[in-house]
DNA sequence: TCACAAATTGGGAGCGTTCCCAATTTGAAA
DNA sequence: TTTCAAATTGGGAACGCTCCCAATTTGTGA
């Protein structure tokens, strides 16, 4: 990728040339509403506020000249007065790679987004490619009267930018455990628990050599997902083998090498840590002949609402993406009000059984 | 990280028996700076925003204060007083079908925001998933000191929300050719003429029954790709039958119904308006023992930067994906600086040539 | 050294809001 | 009708910045 980002200036924001923008049809203010109307710039302030002190006789009037006149407020001198800019940004670092591929990123992106409008918040999106990204995004995250506060996704162990941004102050929720979490709000899933019990299902249909392919353990949700895959084995008293393991990172064909590198060591069923890997590992099984759900099952992790088209369709874990997004929101809001507690929150999984998975019995 | 987030106070700063609340470490204006750098707010101003008349000695002496503090001017009050916000919005109107199952919106979203960024523009995301959504973004994309410009991705034939944003003469760029062009800036790649060669490019490699899954006729893309099809088979002499065209939606599953159906009529190359469906194509035709490209040629058309993990690899049509935003952006900001000219611009496209596709001499 | 143009600097006004407080109006009880 | 509290309304000030213009300083040539 050439992109090339210059050198930025840690405090020079340049102001281009300036000009007068008349081309907007309305551009009338509280005052000319409040002429208008026959009243003063407070009152037309508090109808458009919806304060509660004012008669409805008036109120109705002022609403009339407010509805043919099209006025809205002024967002930035709002802003500026009020000192809240009902705007808040969502942080995807380091995720060009997989942007592309992973239905995550839109996933997420649309959930945010929806949580935001609802709650009359505008969603800022900033996407990093690098550590120059991520310092010129830190400076504008922060810049004052911009952003209300920011939703971070979680990154990989290197990740600067969490700590950077508690310490600004801003108001922040990260999306996805993060690795340092003291005093650090975070919505989650609860990836351990969710394995955890996908791995019990599978022991209780009759898997004996239960296999992982995991997501890349560099992150928390990598690992996570293999903690609860360990958990789910001792549990059920069935022993660890390392051969069993393979480290993926989330994509098609990182599933199709580990599915090639486990069957070798024939399992009769794996846990990918996620949908686009599973579907990789039933490609690689199927071209060598081997058939899911007879010869192994396969769980997957994720379940977005758009099936990958293979069949068998996936038994897979269901995140649940309306409610983080609502989950996330409301943990930023409370933040930005101030509340001053911390919130972490892990969402309960759904695991849904469909024709990937057999019984064995 | 020894940060305790849950003991940050409101601090109440009060001045003149006003309170107002600050949460963040810097507050300073201007002012705070000029008394702190022994010089007037003015010529703060004129050194944070790079005017030329400071003298070396002074503007030294405010950098470096400034870069003490960490002073960053506050959105809001330059976006009041400068009526710029240096916000630009991206609607992607009624997308949410499909949002998450194709790669164009990811990629889309981050061209956009790349191109944004690298001109100092933050980026505001807008989904809509109907007609309300579609009204409450219209009154919001329309508030004045909020926005200066708008993408809007093109969408479907009666879409309304485009023509309301013209009229409301908030600066406009469409991405993709909307229906009515009249008066409105666009930037789309060249559809028509970019399938017309690869059509061509079929016929000359001995090709003599194309066969095409179109994208959804009620988009432009859709009918313009289709007529790129058509216009190919025709300077090739080539007659058209309605068996060999079948209307699909971009996705994979529609590509695997098409294939199978396209199949009974034994086409010797098909090409698909995108590459989702191009791989639906191979799924069914492997199904049907048919091989790609021995017995049926395959040309899709994106190219994304990520290709699917299907072998053989699509001969695809590419998306000048970069190139797409920067022309985008760069349209827009000559709008948002009134130039007055509406820009209409078609960018190449670039034939690859791989291995689902085969010359038969 | 002086005069005068050029470069630099400072202060006022204004952007469109919200909030506070004081002024005015209303309405109910006496 | 009068009285007085409650409800409603209006105006001033402030938010932090940019721009304009006037005041001051600097630098140059005679």
């Amino acid at each position: 990728m050439g992109l090339i980002l210059g050198a930025f200036p840690i405090i020079y924001l340049k102001t281009h040339s300036r000009f007068r923008r008349s081309s907007f049809l309305n551009n009338l203010n509280l005052e000319d509403i409040a002429k208008k109307s026959g009243v003063s710039r407070s009152t037309v302030s508090r109808v458009v506020n919806d304060h509660p002190n004012v008669s409805k006789k008036v109120r109705d009037r002022v609403l009339e000249v407010i509805h043919q006149t099209g006025y809205q407020p002024h967002a930035a001198a709002r802003a500026l007065v009020s000192n809240k800019s009902m705007t808040c940004g969502l942080i995807l670092p380091r995720t060009i790679d997989s942007f592309f591929a992973d239905p995550y990123f839109p996933s997420l992106i649309q959930s945010i987004a929806r949580s935001c409008g609802d709650n009359d918040y505008t969603l800022s999106l900033f996407l990093s490619g690098g550590e120059e990204d991520e310092d010129r995004i830190f400076q504008r995250v922060t810049r004052r009267g911009f952003l209300d506060g920011v939703f971070v996704q979680s990154g990989n162990l290197g990740e600067q930018l969490i700590p950077k941004i508690v310490d600004s102050k801003v108001p922040l929720v990260v999306l996805g455990r993060p690795f340092e979490t003291e005093g650090v709000n975070f919505v989650d899933v609860n990836n351990v628990e969710a394995v955890e019990s996908a791995i019990s299902y599978l022991v209780e249909t009759g898997h004996k050599r239960i296999a992982t392919i995991t997501g890349p353990l560099v992150t928390a949700v990598g690992l996570d997902r293999k903690e609860g895959y360990l958990r789910g084995l001792q549990k059920n008293g069935l022993p660890v083998e390392a051969a069993l393991i393979y480290e993926g990172d989330f994509l098609e064909q990182s599933g199709y090498e580990g599915g090639l590198e486990l069957i070798k060591h024939s399992p009769d069923a794996i846990f990918a840590a996620s949908d686009r890997m599973a579907q990789g590992v039933i490609r690689a099984l199927n071209e060598r002949g081997l058939s899911v759900p007879d010869d192994v099952s396969i769980v997957g992790f994720d379940d977005y609402p758009v099936q990958p088209p293979d069949v068998p369709y996936l038994t897979s874990i269901r995140q649940p993406l309306l409610d983080f997004g609502n989950k996330a929101m409301e943990i930023l809001i409370s933040a930005i009000e101030n509340s001053g507690v911390v919130h972490q929150e892990y969402l309960p999984t759904k695991f849904i059984v469909r024709q990937s998975t057999k019984i064995r019995n």
